[in-house]
DNA sequence: CTGAAAGCGCTAACAA
DNA sequence: TTGTTAGCGCTTTCAG
């Protein structure tokens, strides 16, 4: 049995009190039972029961994260600068995968609940509202991404699409580009509305065109940017750029492109969305829309912390910019040849 | 306040015990009752608390894991799949980020003895003993990766890095490669030098050369592939095939071999270790190690299980297997240039 | 400055 | 079949 609180106090010759003030810090205790018993727990190697404390505070001092896809480096990036956040700052992270699965989602909810976590930031906004009440219910603050909504207790973080999209836009008519292509995300999602609906209206107001064979979904994975790219490219006319929803699917629209015979940028430029790390290592580098992802956990935790203040007030909606970065996956447009 | 049991009994009329024997499904309760009691619990979304539970018979059903770099992709991989098998088997997955940092694997050792987990699973070689004992001591069982050694409570899973190297010597010599070079891991871990060793020993056997300056380290990430390539090819002689110590360490020599204008594998063949999904989307796709991440996590799982049953008693020793995955990153060695 | 005691939410004897 | 009760390890009044 690990040590607990009473045999060191027996060692001592206290009571458990004055070890609880000792272990707390309190002022109240003589510096020479103080040193007593903090060699006690020294040589005894005791380290106390949180479980013991949280049941005594009812916070658990644990936050989660639920996340749709793991093996998006965006979201590991992501999971790796909230947990050193919350180390910093005296909590723990339990991660939830739901592999894009709503039963999962429903269950990881349950899961957290049962845990009593201090708070849950969704880190995908395919979710039932319903979801969330539960969570809210159960006193736990929430926050969600690009969900569009906000309610008591819940924050939204919004990724600023429609400004990032512009940039692209701009960028490749710059570049002399005016047909553009879309492969999209998830069909269905929120987010992946939103990416769409931007991206069209920033090509509107720009005056380029695309149509309809050009705006395809993926599913925000490379094998959908891959198809995507091959559906774009099996008609007579092509765009000579191609916007995708995020990073992973324009490494698969690359990866179309190259077994297509298309060479990047000469022949067809590619721009994602969601920098990653990675995005500089496959060839050629991306293009791509960066999200600071440590303003995004910076977001998250900012967002946790005001629920827990007052989890009946309603949450705050927090803008996330996004910035170009130019890198070698778009280039000037190359003749038309339709 | 999230409801407790004792609200619920008394809302039903009956004492906590029924309550809590409802939930936990015993049969010794009157279906009348038991469904009168179930409606109870709908009604006000309860869900009873965990750290409550834990407490009373001291196990907090979380273990851990401790990783040296959640931005590699093949420790994600492997956490995600992790993360899947404990969800099945009732536990959650607690994650401690280290950045190779050894201040921050002792805090996260210290963290996970304050959470009472079942267990903790070390991703990476590079820890100290001394922590791990504070561990046991805690009644804490442990898993280590390639660490060497067992001891009470805790034990260790090898990968065969012997007979994977093995592979890949064989490969490259049946494509005519006389010359390897090798980029290392970070000096001075167990895991680079066991990696080192085991290239140097298949490349012996196999009656293939090197020479010293054809044998750097690297850091296990992209910048240490990239500097090391460029090391090994920065004298008069270079090898016609270079093998790395992980999958990072070949992305960033391929990325090298690009800009020093070497086209692989015409002119050096690349082979990596640790399979990782992205493997076969750079380009071109990496010959590579595959480690099985769910017999890896499977692994982890058992062990951890294993030691909770006697934390007393000496771990096991698990095995695991590598096999080569030939893709286009090698190919028949060139003529020799010097 | 220190101790005694209540209680956080739950489970599991033991009684009834 | 159900209730009573004693803790699990800790914090925190309230008394000394």
């Amino acid at each position: 049995m690990p040590t607990s609180m009473r045999e060191i106090a027996k060692m001592a010759g206290v009571s458990v009190a004055t070890v609880s003030r000792v272990i707390n810090g309190s002022p109240l205790v003589t510096e020479e039972t103080s040193a007593r018993i903090r060699s006690i727990i020294q040589d005894l190697h005791f380290v106390p029961n949180n479980s013991a404390i949280y049941l005594k505070h009812g916070k658990s001092q644990i936050y989660s994260a639920i996340i749709p896809d793991l093996n998006n480096p965006f979201f590991m990036e992501l999971v790796k600068i909230f947990e050193g956040l919350l180390v910093e700052n005296h909590r723990e992270l339990l991660i939830a995968n739901t592999d894009f699965r709503s039963s999962r989602t429903q269950d990881s909810i349950r899961r957290m609940i049962l845990r009593r976590v201090d708070g849950v930031a969704f880190l995908s906004s395919e979710l039932e509202t319903g979801s969330i009440e539960a969570l809210v219910r159960n006193r736990i603050p929430v926050v969600t991404t690009d969900h569009y909504r906000t309610a008591p207790g819940t924050s939204d973080i919004v990724v600023d699409f429609a400004g990032g999209m512009a940039q692209i836009v701009q960028h490749l008519k710059e570049l002399g580009h005016t047909h553009l292509g879309f492969i999209g995300g998830t069909e269905g999602l929120a987010t992946s509305r939103v990416r769409r609906d931007s991206f069209l209206t920033a090509a509107m107001q720009a005056g380029l065109t695309s149509r309809k064979g050009w705006i395809v979904s993926g599913n925000f994975k490379v094998d959908g940017g891959d198809a995507g790219m091959r559906s774009i490219f099996s008609g007579t006319q092509h765009p000579t750029a191609v916007v995708t929803a995020n990073n992973l699917t324009a490494i698969g629209a690359l990866r179309a492109a190259r077994d297509l015979g298309l060479h990047v940028p000469q022949d067809v430029s590619i721009a994602g969305c969601d920098d990653i790390e990675l995005a500089d290592i496959v060839h050629p580098p991306l293009t791509t829309l960066r999200i600071s992802r440590r303003q995004y956990a910076g977001m998250l935790f900012d967002a946790l912390q005001y629920g827990e203040q007052d989890i009946t007030r309603t949450g705050k909606v927090f803008n996330l910019p996004v910035n170009i970065v130019v890198r070698q996956s778009t280039g000037p447009a190359p003749r038309p040849r339709s």
